[in-house]
DNA sequence: ATTACCATGTAATTAGTTACATGATTAG
DNA sequence: CTAATCATGTAACTAATTACATGGTAAT
């Protein structure tokens, strides 16, 4: 499937990166869908060079400091274009290492099976707060964020990473009430 | 990490199982959380019985195909309940493509956009339905599933699946309309 | 007979993480 | 001067998927 190679495509696609700028990417706002390290970045650019879906200038930071400034090709446009309008199946399975010990709950005592429980409502509910700020901050620019605004993409991916995390919190509220105890 | 360790042991701590009943599993119930193919199970079985947490016996089906039968060990029991009542960090990132896709959203024109939405809307309502009458059997089977239930596992995964996907919906629907055009 | 399913494995490849390795720049 | 950050790469390993490979069972 090569997802890497379109999540890089995709940010080349909104302005120049180097390597370490996409590392860095990853660690921000499209890091709550998607990420990679650098060990991952830096092959799979020089594979996409290759392939003729990205070029790259050196430019010099500093006195000495290479830095390998990387664009997206017409090729590369193309490519992306096609990626984004081609369907991809939803996954069976999306990966919670906490929903599979919830579903082997019964080798835990009550108390335990509370306290795994309470445990990741406490650090679901950690990541929230900065959420709504940072969405509000969005919101606050500008009223609604419409499909034209450069800050459409950012806006979806908090606006969803918020409700994911909202909807994860209440359900476990939910089921805390439900073990009882 | 080793989650399919963990998973494996899981599954075994509620009754014997063959390889091929473990990957039935993983395409049943828990496998909207975690899943795993057959070529990944029957070495990590190996594995697991090589370090004692496991142990099998071989069993005849018909005349002549040779089944393995796994059990969980009281090592195995212990290994399991470590894992259970360990902290697992929450992972910064839950890769998701669709969202990968909503972030480059500024390389679509509206109809593509709202044709993406609309595709994933489609695609992800299609099992609700399903989730939602699995759902409604085990509560009307035994209302409320409590903590006590041998259902309660199952009825953790389901709920959770389904909510996780109605929050999707909504917030898909929510979009669409933002997107308008 | 033939089809769907039961049953177990290995090989090859791709994806992803952790560790190894090096060096420059910037701000305090 | 020194710490945080910028910057790029490779090596080793772990995790996971796809493909290869084989054969038995049960129901029609």
């Amino acid at each position: 499937m090569r997802v890497l190679k379109y999540a890089i495509l995709g940010l080349l696609d909104k302005g120049q990166l180097s390597g370490y700028d996409i590392t860095s990417k990853f660690k921000e706002e499209i890091g709550h869908f998607w990420s990679a390290k650098h060990s991952q970045i830096y092959p799979e650019l020089k594979k996409l060079t290759e392939e003729g879906f990205v070029e790259y200038q050196i430019v010099i930071q500093g006195t000495k400091l290479e830095k390998k400034v990387y664009s997206i090709t017409e090729l590369g446009k193309k490519e992306l274009h096609e990626w984004m309008n081609r369907y991809s199946p939803i996954p069976d399975t999306q990966k919670d290492e906490f929903m599979l010990k919830a579903y082997f709950v019964s080798s835990l005592s009550q108390e335990e099976a509370k306290q795994l429980f309470k445990d990741q409502l406490e650090k679901r509910g950690q990541a929230i707060a900065f959420l709504e700020e940072r969405l509000q901050e969005l919101e606050g620019k500008e009223e609604p964020v419409s499909f034209s605004s450069p800050d459409f993409g950012h806006y979806l991916v908090l606006s969803r990473a918020l409700e994911r995390e909202k909807g994860y919190i209440s359900w476990l509220e939910r089921m805390i009430a439900k073990i009882g105890g």
